[in-house]
DNA sequence: ACCAAGTATCGAAACGTTTCAATCTTTCGG
DNA sequence: CCGAAAGATTGAAACGTTTCGATACTTGGT
């Protein structure tokens, strides 16, 4: 009830010029006002001979449809709504790309919001989609499913849940990112190493606790024994540098030979932290990330990371959406990629 | 006219379940519609007790405003549109949270959009905003202003010009990009370079145009003589590279002893390949960006950048624009930022 | 020449609000 | 105790479309 007192505006000041309506298109080129709309929403049932008379009538007076009145009628919108995480993830900002790459070839419109991790705003947000009767969402969601967006899945409202394995009502679409752990350190234990440090918060989101449990499994499904140590940190350069440092302070003896970050961001700290303490990558130290964002591949180290297809998951999520709402059928309702490794100049074989 | 043949939904497919109305409100509590409507927007005319009898049928149905007819009806939207240039650089992206900031604290909701500096894209997304009777826009315009944004413009629509020097009609909020290159060459000059380059496109787009331009005043009115070698380049990493690889090649008598890169895309770039290269950061080179995006910080040698006020930029053609439309007229119709330098490590004496 | 069957066109209702003028109720000064 | 001002409440019109049933105009088969 966020807007119970806003003030009305000026009418004097009103925001756009007054424009012609379909009244007055109707009126210069001489029909009706229902010729006009048909021409507009189903030209085959018009006249060629009408039809060029209202497009001129529509040229002439520079008519614009007016959209808010088209979907009260119509009772139906061409508008989705799309909720961030995080605007600040390069990978988010990504999928909100591939999103838009759809919706724009198929002709929709998407509002774009942003809920920063602050279940708040995503509440606030999440009732002016319903207040504008968006025809569909897609959202990566906080952690745990907010109770809104629980309840919006049940009561059958198009929804797409982005970065989250879903299974039941709704759609989603996410990346197996437990096969993405296992890849990673599959490739690092290929390489030789036994002694393998793992740097991400466990509990900080979903998607993170799924690596570490893909790096768990890939180490128990090893030949050789490995062994593993967990250091938590928040997914930022600084807490990554932080790591780094401590890990390059260790006795050689009691060093990892390999770390594994959870997230790009935190590879990025640990790389700088640790070649500013004199340890060379990947000689004395294999680095892998997560995420492959862009800025991976123009480390002064070039970054052996996992990618995941973000760009590639906004638009199957956009397609799932539309389709569902204009009623055909998805053929999948909960789509799971595979993440893939990139390997570039981090990783190498222990010394 | 794009959407003239769009396939209308299936009706049995309705998009969100049918919701109650302010009819359906009203009935529950023993009142007109009339009174339902004043108490969301006039509660000040609404009798204590009626406004909780309202109140409480609201809660009970669950009731959600219908923004289209509220739209329709009052002929008044809160709704901003903002258009980003380029949804990739980390800049833009900090001036849509900016304009978030604002909007969200009073009240309002932003359609975001991208031309990806496409000029078919923009025309076609400012066509839509005006199909959404949008209160008024925030643009991030392409280089030439396109015919389209200018007639808005001179119409008198509320719009704010965003990174573009603007004086005439409308509104704008730009920097000072003149100054801002001065700032960063006279900081290298400064420091003893008497011979410097300057990497980036002049022509690719009109701010860079404008820290060449500040560079180049600041070199004239230096009491020293100081030699500028200007090198054209894309304003990408790769394009970077391959003009740190040059420099890198030349001999040290023609070498100049600091770069000036035109975005601090371009830096990254450089910086790399002249430590690919052996040469030291900033012992044997010193380097200075532009825009001082989040990742300067965090390079293995951290970046001395120009920062421009991203995210206050937002907030301010937010704020002008919100003013502006509810008739309160802003103070200043065209504010321009002053930049400023950041310090970090890459910039020292010439030896 | 007439009728059936399209094919084009139209008038008017409806979508869910807000708003305005009109009515009803209360309060209070004299 | 009256009348008027102030305060609450309401019915109905209006916003600009789309849609639906009805009407008018063609056409071609007989």
């Amino acid at each position: 009830m966020s807007r119970i007192t806003a003030t009305p505006i000026n009418p004097d000041n009103a925001p756009f010029p007054k424009r012609a309506g379909i009244k007055d298109v109707a009126r210069l080129a001489q029909v009706s006002q229902a010729t006009v709309s048909n021409t507009l929403n189903h030209p085959e049932l018009v006249s060629p001979a009408r039809r060029v008379a209202v497009a001129a009538a529509i040229r002439q007076l520079g008519y614009v449809r007016h959209e808010a009145a088209r979907h009260l009628r119509s009772g139906y919108s061409r508008t989705l709504g799309l909720m961030l995480l995080d605007a600040w993830n390069p990978g988010f900002i990504e999928v909100a790309r591939g999103v838009e790459d759809t919706t724009a070839s198929r002709d929709w419109t998407v509002l774009i919001s942003n809920s920063a991790r602050d279940p708040e705003r995503e509440k606030t947000y999440l009732r002016l989609f319903a207040e504008e009767r968006l025809a569909g969402l897609i959202v990566i969601p906080q952690d745990p499913l907010s109770d809104d967006l629980r309840r919006m899945l049940s009561s059958g409202t198009p929804v797409v849940v982005v970065d989250r394995a879903e299974s039941g009502e709704g759609m989603s679409v996410a990346v197996d990112d437990v096969t993405g752990g296992a890849l990673a350190v599959k490739h690092l234990i290929d390489l030789g190493h036994r002694h393998i440090a793992f740097v991400g918060d466990e509990s900080a989101a979903g998607p993170v606790h799924n690596r570490l449990t893909g790096v768990r499994k890939a180490i128990a499904e090893a030949s050789a024994s490995v062994r593993l140590d967990v250091l938590p940190a928040a997914l930022t350069v600084e807490a990554g540098r932080a790591r780094g440092k401590q890990i390059a302070a260790m006795s050689p003896a009691d060093r990892p030979t390999a770390v594994m970050a959870a997230v790009d961001l935190l590879a990025f700290g640990v790389l700088q932290a640790l070649l500013r303490h004199g340890l060379r990558v990947p000689d004395d130290m294999s680095l892998v990330g997560y995420d492959d964002i862009p800025f991976a591949r123009h480390l002064s180290v070039p970054l052996t990371s996992v990618r995941r297809p973000h760009r590639k998951m906004g638009t199957t999520a956009a397609e799932m959406l539309t389709n569902a709402i204009t009623g055909r059928v998805p053929e999948r309702r909960h789509v799971v990629f595979q993440p893939d490794l990139v390997v570039r100049e981090s990783t190498g074989a222990p010394t």
